[in-house]
DNA sequence: ACTCTTTGGTTTGCAATGCAAACCTGGATG
DNA sequence: CATCCAGGTTTGCATTGCAAACCAAAGAGT
């Protein structure tokens, strides 16, 4: 692992991508949440929530549970995989600021 | 203001970007830098580092001065608007992160 | 004085991404 | 029984980031 800096260069691009670190960074403080729910958090249309919602999966990040009881129900949740991914990440990111702040060129 | 999760909608994508807030934290710290110092702490290629730069300088983040005495050299720094914009983006992501951990799902 | 190499960049082309908007589908309702 | 709407999915397009090709000037060797 190199600096900070350097590491910003493999950070994960499917967790870091604005919409995306809001849901996952939901999901990390509750079990499960519904998918309108997180709408409603995110602001995010249904289309948008949906597409990411399901590169999420794709990536091993979340799960995607669909009920179909009565109305079809869709909840959303970490893997443990995941929950790892995004607790990583949120390092790296709380490194970098660290970095940039503790950081003070010799004279100045 | 919505929730640090909406807000996350607004956040500056430019800015965003792993490469970019790599380099303009690293300015953050620093009066100016040149190309080469923050080639080698971003590992980036010159091409890329080339293109983020110039993008950062179009949306006003940046200031990039370039001299021609004896070999040419490449200054880069933020503007005053750009030190502000950056250390938003910071404490958006640092509401974001503080929100995710104290939160616990409201009842519904 | 010329050409070769190195340093310091810019431009180009392509594959992948995010977003808006169009589309689908099964229950509830008049 | 048709039509409305909540709850999603798919599509189309404009934008992005990255790698690689390209360019230009300054030494170094001869």
């Amino acid at each position: 692992m190199g600096t900070p800096f350097e590491d910003m260069a493999e950070i994960d691009r499917l967790v870091h991508e604005p919409s995306r670190l809001a849901i996952t960074s939901a999901l990390l403080s509750c079990e499960s949440a519904d998918f309108l729910f997180l709408q409603r958090i995110t602001g995010l249309s249904k289309g948008n929530l949906s597409s990411h919602l399901s590169k999420l999966e794709r990536g091993g990040i979340v799960e995607i549970l669909k009920t179909s009881e009565g109305r079809p129900r869709t909840t959303v949740s970490l893997t443990p995989a995941g929950r790892g991914t995004v607790a990583e990440h949120w390092d790296r990111l709380t490194r970098l600021r660290d970095a940039a702040r503790e950081w003070t060129a010799p004279g100045e």
